[in-house]
DNA sequence: CACAAAATACCACGTTCGTGCGATTGTTAA
DNA sequence: TTAACAATCGCACGAACGTGGTATTTTGTG
């Protein structure tokens, strides 16, 4: 529920018609206006709110309409702006959340992307490269810096479908589907109308075949590794 | 094991010193032969080698030094190109697999990324951004269209570990944790020092909380659902 | 302290499981 | 035509499970 409002402040800011709403969200009061400036210099972008605390975002976000676009750190005193991108991110869906940070370990891309951001840089971009991120953030993008990027692309390939071969039929493995709902071998039976005693000599091959000797093992196996 | 060799070849190739030795491998000839001229004309790069199929590519791979970068379609007569990604790494796990195809649905860069792929960029690219890329890959990077980040990110964000909250106490976590194992109740009440009537009760416990009534469905919940 | 929540413990009963056998049919590759 | 494999079906039995109770002790928080 955006509510228009105009506001009377004391800077100048920019006509807001038909211009790309950029919050932001950053710490550092002198890099804060460096960007506040940057951004409201940028033809098409305007930069109505800055704040220094996740906390201070959310707050401003019950009242003022909702930005295009929210300009994050991570490193912030309090909330961290990871946590922040989830709490932005349930308040206002479609508002895009672009990190700026000095940060590029893993685990901090890696939260911040699953936590839902739209993009990733890094401090040391030049202006233009901030400026056209949020541009490109707008067009349906996902801007990173080249080595985010790379990791990124890294990451994901850890998630391989490694599919070791157990030499499972598919048979088995249909069986091994509805194993995994909870179903007993008697439901199993019914479902694929046939006998409870071919379902338990499946089972039995499917065990084998798995080295294992118990569901919970079959069923721990194939989420584990990847089977089906 | 890299073999140097001076090949005598019908075109004219450019001087392979200090250059960026690219592979190609695309179906289409003419668009090929586009690309080949395109790289050649790059300073910095060199492309002695192009192809039609990944079968021939893993062949020439036998002989040949490995390339700097393989530039990729998918879309081709035999091997897949997503296949041939994974042969390619095998191989030469050094050199940058880079996809330029028409594919973008998420299945295919999905797969593209798995296998290892440096890069994905489409087919309505430019030639200069073409011309990047490459040596962006070889920068540390992974260029792709601005469509397909936006893709990969969503993708990851898929992962999200939602942790919905069951109200689980710190032991009945731990009690699940053994229960993903294979253990039997005896077995658990034994590795936690404690009745087997206390583990049972943990298990009641457990069930209702995570509204379920086997361990099956049970481990299926956990792990689907990133519990614990 | 008081009260709630968590962890502990016990029992009984019917259900389901895992595993030891053996067996028939159909398909497929050698 | 064999041989191998997959899928089907059958039985019996001890072990393990899930569920209905009840009850005591420990822990943590207002």
């Amino acid at each position: 529920m955006k509510k228009k409002r105009t506001k009377p402040k004391a800077e100048i800011i920019p006509d807001s018609k038909n211009k790309i709403n950029i919050w932001l969200v950053e710490d550092n009061i002198s890099y804060r206006k460096t960007l506040t400036g940057l951004i409201n210099r940028s033809p098409g972008l305007y930069c109505p709110q800055a704040f220094a605390t996740c906390e201070e975002t959310i707050l401003m976000l019950q009242t003022e309409p909702f930005p295009n676009v929210i300009l994050l750190d991570i490193g912030l005193p309090g909330m961290s702006g990871i946590e922040g991108i989830e709490k932005f991110k349930e308040i206002t869906p479609n508002t895009h959340v672009l990190i700026l940070t000095v940060y590029d370990d893993n685990d901090k891309v890696f939260n911040a992307i699953c936590a839902g951001a739209s993009g990733y840089l890094l401090k040391d971009s030049s202006p233009e490269k901030i400026v056209s991120s949020i541009e490109e953030v707008l067009a349906g993008g996902a801007p990173m810096n080249m080595q985010i990027a790379r990791k990124v692309l890294k990451m994901f390939s850890r998630f391989t479908p490694k599919k070791k071969d157990y030499g499972l039929t598919e048979r088995e493995k249909e069986i091994l589907q509805f194993l995994l709902t909870g179903l007993t071998k008697q439901q199993i039976a019914e479902k694929l109308f046939i006998s409870f005693h071919t379902v338990n000599t499946h089972l039995k091959n499917i065990y084998n075949k798995l080295h294992v000797n118990t569901r919970s093992g079959a069923i721990s196996k194939v989420f584990r590794e990847n089977i089906i």
